[in-house]
DNA sequence: ATTGCTATTGCTCGCGCGAGCAAAAATTGC
DNA sequence: GCAATTTTTGCTCGCGCGAGCAATAGCAAT
C-alpha cells in the first residue's frame, strides 16, 4: 500500500480487521456480506456495527476470483453518433445495477477492434457480453466464439441469427410491415429509404423487408441509399446530394428511414437546406423513438422498441444457469406523429 | 467450473497450462504479459506460441488483487437525458481505453444514490473515480472522502472547489465573461439566462457570473429562470411558460442558456409553440457545443470545450503516482453561429 | 440429564497472479 | 579461460475471499 499520501485513501481494511473488531472469524464477516449464507442475527449485527466503524466494504475482485462469478457484465458499444444509444445505455445500466450487475463499459472504434474490446472484456472475466453496436458483423462473432471466452453473447436490440449468441431484439419484419402498411395507406406512393452501413447483415433487415414488401404488394420499387454510419450529420449530407435539384415529379413523397438518427439528420436538411416542408413537400418516418422524436421541432412518426421489457428480460437471461436458446423478439409500437 | 453447457466457454486456462505447454515457469509466463517484465526474446516467444494456442489470457481480477492496481476507473453519470453526456463518454472511454484503463459504469439515478454508486465504485478497487453528472454535490463528496476509500476522485467538466477532489473544467469564469460581451457587443439588451438545477453549487457559476457581469458592466439586471434537469424537454417546458403571452416589449431580446441541452429544448418551442424566429425575434446561446449546435436545424452559437485536451490531461492524472493539487482549468472557445 | 437434530461457526485449501529475492544462465572484460 | 557482472528464471509467500466440510452451540423431545 503506497498511499500515505492521499488522506482520502484508507486502503486495505480487510475482513480480518472487521473480524478482530467485531470478536467473531473472518468467515463470518464474509458471510454477513452474502445474502445466501447462513449466519445468525446477532452476529450479523455485530459485524455490520465493526464493518461500519472500520469502513469496510468486501473486494469484489478477490471475491470473484474465489466463486468464479464476477457480476460484471461488458458493454461493447461502438455509435456515439447515434442518440439512441443514450437511450439504451440509460435503461441497461439503470436496470442492470437494480439487479447487481456491474458494468464495463468499452468503446469500440471500429471492427478490427471489435476483437480487442472482446479481449478486454475476458480479462475481467465478465460473465457476460452485450454487443449494443453495428460493427460486429458475424466474422467478429465467430472469431469471440471460437476463442470460447464468455458463458453469455447478449446481442442487444439487434437480431442475430448466430446460433451461439443470445439476440434479444424488437421484430424488425413485423415493424417494417407495419410501417410499410401505414405508409401506404396514407396515401405515399413513391417511397425513398435511407439505410445505415451496410456491413451489418442484421441492419438489412429492415431495408430489405420494406422494400421486398413494399414491391410485393404495391407494385413499384422503392428507392433506396445508405449511409456509412448512424450520424445525423452524415445522413444529413447523403439525403442533401441525394435530392437536391429534384422537382415534384422526381422527389419522393416520404423517406422511411432505418432508424431516428437518420431521419433527425434527414429531417434538418430537408427542411433548412432544400426548403422543403415536412410533410407536405416530403413525409418522414423513423424508427426507435428517440426523445427527440416527441418533441416539438421534429415530431417524428417513429417506431417505439420496448427497452424496458427487453432490459428486463436481459436481466432474467443473465441471471439463468442454462444455456438454451435465449434469443427472443418483442413487439414495439408506431407512434403517429405529425412527420408522417 | 459450471459450464461444460456452453460450447463458446472454455473457462480456466491458467498460466501453469501455458506454462506446462511453452516449457517454462508460471512466473515467465505471466511475466510475458507484463510490459516492464524482464523475459528474454525467445522466452517470450515460446510463451506467446503457447498462449494463442491454449487461449489464454491473463486474469486481471487476480492480478490486480495480488498488485494492488485495478487498472479500472469508475465513471459515474446521472443525467442521461443531455446530450451533451454522450459526447462526453465517448471522448472518454475512447482516450481512457487507448492508455490502458478499463471503465466502469455507474449509472448515478440521484443524489441519494451518489453513495451507493461510490459504494459499488469502492468494491471493485477502482483506483480513480470520475463523476460527470450534477447531482454531486458537496454532501456527498464529503461523504465519500470521508469514507477514504479511492486515490483519486475527479470532477471532470465541472468545477469544484473542494480541495480533496480533482476538478479538470473549462474557465466557466471567463467563458460566460466572453459570452456576455458578444452578447452585449451585438446590441442585445434585455437577456434571459436559463439555468439548470439549483442543487449544485458549482453550476451556479455560469449563471453568477453571467448575471453579476452583466449587472456590473451593462447596468441592468438579467431575468433568470430554471429548470429541474439539463433535460431538453423540460426546458422546453419552462420557457413556454415564461415567455407564453408577453410581447415585443416584454420580451426578452435574447436566451443565454446555461448549456445547449437547455438551448435546444427553447429553440424548439420558440420556434414551434411561440411562432418566433429565432434570433430575429429572439436570439439564443448555448454552452458545450454538442453535435447538433452545428447542425442545419440549431446553428447555435455556443461555447465549446476543449473535451480532448481535458480527457488527455485526465489521463495524465490519472497515471501519476503523486497526489498533488491536479485542479486544472481549460480555455474554451466561443462558436460564432445563427442563433445569436 | 441425555439424545438427536439443526443452525451457526471455524477451518483448510485453493482461486490466479505479483513482489521481491535467490539461483541459474548469459554476457562482459581482461 | 576465468572472475565479475548482468540478465533471466524460478521460487516463497501473500493478496482477500468462497466452497465445502468439520466442529460447536442451541434447542426440543424424551
Amino acid at each position: 500500500m503506497a498511499d500515505g499520501k492521499n488522506p482520502a485513501f484508507a486502503g486495505n481494511i480487510t475482513a480480518d480487521d472487521v473480524a478482530a473488531e467485531a470478536g467473531v472469524s473472518r468467515w463470518t464477516v464474509n458471510r454477513a456480506f452474502r445474502k445466501d449464507a447462513s449466519i445468525s442475527p446477532k452476529s450479523l449485527e455485530k459485524v455490520r456495527i465493526a464493518a461500519e466503524r472500520l469502513g469496510y466494504v468486501p473486494d469484489l475482485r478477490a471475491s470473484s476470483l474465489a466463486s468464479d462469478r464476477s457480476n460484471l457484465v461488458a458493454l461493447l458499444i461502438d455509435d456515439f453518433a447515434n442518440p439512441h444509444k443514450l437511450v439504451m445505455m440509460e435503461r441497461l445500466t439503470r436496470i442492470l445495477r437494480r439487479e447487481g450487475w456491474d458494468i464495463l463499459l468499452v468503446n469500440t472504434l471500429d471492427r478490427a477492434d471489435a476483437g480487442h474490446a472482446l479481449l478486454n472484456a475476458s480479462q475481467r472475466r465478465v460473465d457476460a457480453v452485450i454487443l449494443i453496436g453495428i460493427q460486429f458483423d458475424d466474422e467478429v462473432l465467430d472469431t469471440a466464439l471460437h476463442a470460447r471466452r464468455f458463458r453469455k453473447l447478449i446481442i442487444f436490440a439487434r437480431t442475430s441469427r448466430n446460433p451461439n449468441t443470445i439476440s434479444i431484439a424488437v421484430d424488425d419484419v413485423h415493424a417494417m410491415k407495419e410501417i410499410a402498411n401505414y405508409v401506404h395507406a396514407r396515401g405515399f406512393r413513391s417511397p425513398l429509404f435511407l439505410a445505415g452501413p451496410r456491413t451489418s447483415s442484421a441492419h438489412l433487415l429492415r431495408k430489405e423487408t420494406f422494400v421486398d414488401y413494399w414491391r410485393l404488394h404495391f407494385g413499384n420499387e422503392p428507392e433506396t441509399i445508405s449511409v456509412t454510419a448512424y450520424d445525423p450529420a452524415l445522413a444529413g449530407g447523403i439525403v442533401e446530394n441525394a435530392l437536391a435539384g429534384r422537382n415534384k415529379a422526381t422527389l419522393p413523397d416520404i423517406l422511411v428511414c432505418e432508424n431516428d438518427a437518420l431521419a433527425i439528420g434527414a429531417t434538418d436538411v430537408i427542411r433548412h437546406r432544400l426548403g422543403l416542408r415536412i410533410p407536405q413537400d416530403i413525409a418522414i418516418t423513423g424508427f426507435d423513438d428517440v426523445p427527440q422524436a416527441e418533441g416539438a421541432n421534429y415530431r417524428l412518426t417513429t417506431y417505439r422498441q420496448p427497452l424496458t421489457d427487453m432490459a428486463e428480460y436481459l436481466v432474467k437471461v443473465l441471471g439463468s444457469e442454462e444455456n438454451r436458446d435465449f434469443d427472443k423478439l418483442f413487439q414495439g409500437r408506431l407512434m403517429i406523429r405529425e412527420s408522417a
